[in-house]
DNA sequence: ACCTTAGATCAACGCTGGTTGATGCATCAA
DNA sequence: TTGATGCATCAACCAGCGTTGATCTAAGGT
């Protein structure tokens, strides 16, 4: 096996990890999300809100929800979406295994 | 103030999330903090060890280290480079952030 | 001094991703 | 039923990102 091989059982997490990452690499969408993490709010809340035009932030939503990272609840003529507290904790989790083993020293690689 | 405007002071500290997640945010670069997070490692290890040409990797590696999450060591001919924990750290506590109040109930939007 | 090797950088190309305005589809009110 | 409202979706356009191959620089070895 080539020494820095991914351990197979976590490359579809990483697939995951990845889209959620996207997910949030946009500032639209940071806004959203920090908006978000104060509760669910239904999406002419955000929009009025953070002041987006009603078809960017629907845009937007779709991204995260594709991504997993929100979920919706509809309520008659609204639509309510709120944070997936897992989607936050699997990211925590992954840059908490990231940072635990990372002080390790290089070997010195061709000397 | 706008009720869901983002607390002055969090914007640049949000501006650089935006950044670390745009650098986590593609197959290739999360290989490489993959392999990073077992520790520091030189560029032709790195090389190697993904599969990856000489380009594409260096490419990656200055999205990576102009975000913040990486840093270079030089020593002589070779380059060695390693995960930032304080980078890792600081998404940790935002996503932490975010999860901690995400279950407010919604207040009813335009009842 | 010469050659080789590690790595960064550049220019050109292709493609994905975000924006905008319009349209479609429900739900609620009158 | 008709009209209005909340939201999703579509098509078209534009910009930014990633890939590739070539070139450049610096450090070692001989």
């Amino acid at each position: 096996m080539p020494p820095l091989a991914v351990a197979p059982a976590t490359t579809g997490d990483l697939e995951q990890a990845r889209q959620l990452f996207k997910a949030l690499a946009d500032p639209v969408r940071l806004e959203v999300v920090q908006a978000l993490g104060g509760g669910e709010r239904c999406v002419c809340e955000l929009s009025q809100g953070l002041g987006l035009a009603q078809s960017r932030l629907s845009f937007h939503l779709t991204v995260m929800r594709e991504a997993g990272l929100i979920e919706a609840r509809e309520q008659g003529r609204w639509v309510y979406y709120r944070l997936r507290p897992a989607a936050l904790e699997q990211l925590q989790g992954w840059l908490g295994a990231m940072a635990a083993g990372c002080g390790a020293p290089a070997a010195a690689c061709c000397p």
